[in-house]
DNA sequence: ATGAAAGCGCTAACAA
DNA sequence: TTGTTAGCGCTTTCAT
């Protein structure tokens, strides 16, 4: 086994006592006044006997455990992935573990990984949720359990968020189509309907085409299940081209709705963008060499992971957050390539 | 704060001892021959006082933490990000946290965050390793520490392991162009140099092509290190172009080796797979519908990660591993797309 | 069928 | 400048 070896042991085989040797592991020799000889007996006598803190005891001791929580609807999602990487860099960085939860957008599911990291007593959890209302977080955030929601928040809530302006890029991704002309606009959506920002995403959207006196008809309104998208695409795609009736432009409202829509429209041999231009929000690698290679409202991951951390990170080191950081707001980038260009109108 | 409450508590102010609530807590009560009204006297309590257990206490106590590590290269690669999400969900559905870890294919990195991970008290790992050899492998085997690697592993080694026929994977691959009549070949690898699957891969390719007469000119072996495949494919690619000197069909070694080729091929206005047919190792949910779709190596993703819990799992609960299921290879498929049938030529 | 008590390895008042 | 001591909350012999 490992780590025999105990700060009980190196402490007697040093004639000190335990604390004159924790005090030392822990840097703390200095502010106590331990003299510098004795410091450095003690890190040598460590090295020496390869000792290992326990760090169950330690843990358990302080009641932290240097692990934070991500929780995400899908890690596998290339979004989140990224988002996952970033935060994982961080936390290594500060000393930190993240243990990773999927959702599935199921809320119970949410909620239960939520208490069963509490239980284990992560030192913070970043989520990024699927829940309704921000109850559930005003409870936790009430507990003093440190924890920033990202991407999806609410209102008005009392815990700490970071978000994108997903109105704003609806809006841009809205007026680049208008420009050119097009006035037929599908809206390709997840369900279900509470996820802030595929909300915020259709309402900056709808909101731009009314400006211009437009509006999205019903049909055109696609909202698929998180756990169908596939199928519902596909076969909301099929009538479309079955019926004859075809809207001009379609609005992709998160990467995975953007490749199965590319995945059908390719199917049904539809041209991108002469028939039908898309855009979606959030970018992908690839589809910056697809043919047609695809336009995007691009978010930032990796500002999105930092400033969570960062806010995490402070309060578990008990530092406040000044009111207006508490609630981080993040720019868009709109990256116009083939797929929303439309060759005759512009 | 949370879970005040304390096992002492409940005992106190059910005036039984810790011993008996610690006993019913984990259903050994029975085993025990605790009086069925005790036991449920004392699970009532414990709804009523809302206790919950102090996990880290439990697991300083015993020397548990429920919770695996899994290291990999990079999380946010398609390939580990669904392996990750597989072994999440066999995890929790056993009650284990899993955190996760990016080597960047850093030799020390990944020994350091075994390391760490080992101090933290893991029940268990799941590595996908970057190293060079098994030695580091066969000291954890020795220390006791469950462990599986998974992907990339060491012929002989102690340690349980799950990989895939990497080398009948590229014999499929190097069958199927030399079916149609090419003769002028491409592979496209990452370095460095020792990791088991690419080598095992070309090994496979050269083995078939060497067995049809011929030959990968040096010069058609790329080797792009691990965090410069795109600066090194583009250049090497246009090259290529530039000298005239074209190879007909490329095989390349991993899903972000076959996404840059298809990126800069595109750039280069190269025609696939007119003038260079093209198949991936590892599928990748968008190639199915890109332009054209392109043919890939399968890899039982799901298979991976449920055999590699289950090793793991045995490994932890002290169960015998027999001899011949200590080390796994699952079988590969070859999915036939556009991107690998030479129109003229078959 | 139940309880007493020891102790896992560490930290932190409080003493000296 | 260093040591004593008392736990943190839980599990587990060993008694009874």
């Amino acid at each position: 086994m490992s780590g025999k070896v105990t700060l009980a042991d190196i402490a007697k085989s040093l004639g000190v006592s335990k604390t004159l040797v924790s005090l030392v592991i822990n840097g703390k020799g200095d502010a106590h006044g331990i003299r510098k000889e004795t410091q450095e007996k003690v890190l040598e006598k460590i090295r020496e006997m390869n000792y290992e803190p326990n760090v169950l005891a330690r843990g358990f001791r302080m009641g932290i455990t240097n692990t934070i929580g991500l929780i995400v609807s899908d890690i596998s999602n290339r979004f989140y992935a990224r988002i996952a990487r970033n935060i994982e860099d961080f936390a290594w960085n500060h000393g930190y573990n993240v243990v990773i939860c999927s959702t599935d957008e199921i809320i119970e599911k949410e909620k239960e990984q939520i208490r069963f990291l509490k239980e284990r007593k992560v030192d913070g959890m970043i989520i990024s949720t699927s829940q309704e209302n921000s109850s559930f977080f005003d409870e936790l955030a009430a507990s003093g359990l440190p924890h920033v929601l990202i991407d999806r928040t609410f209102k008005g809530m009392k815990s700490a968020n970071v978000s994108v302006d997903n109105v704003g890029g609806a809006r841009m991704a809205a007026r680049h189509l208008l420009k050119q002309g097009i006035r037929k606009f599908s809206v390709v959506a997840i369900s279900p309907d509470h996820i802030s920002t595929i909300n915020d995403r259709i309402m900056g959207f709808e909101k731009t085409l009314m400006e211009a006196g437009i509006k999205i008809p019903p049909k055109w309104l696609i909202r698929a299940p998180f756990d169908k998208i596939d199928e519902v695409v596909r076969v909301k795609l099929q009538s479309f081209y079955q019926e004859g009736d075809i809207p001009e432009a379609m609005f992709t409202l998160n990467n995975n709705l953007t490749s199965t829509c590319l995945k059908y429209l390719a199917k049904l041999s539809v041209s991108i963008p002469d028939e039908v231009a898309i855009i979606g929000f959030d970018d992908v690698f690839y589809f910056g060499f697809t043919k047609p290679s695809v336009s995007v409202i691009k978010q930032p991951i990796d500002l999105i992971s930092e400033q969570a951390f960062k806010l995490l990170l402070k309060q578990i080191n008990k530092e406040s957050i000044a009111k207006k950081h508490h609630s981080v707001v993040l720019p868009v980038d709109i990256i116009i390539r083939e797929s929303s260009i439309k060759p005759s109108k512009s």
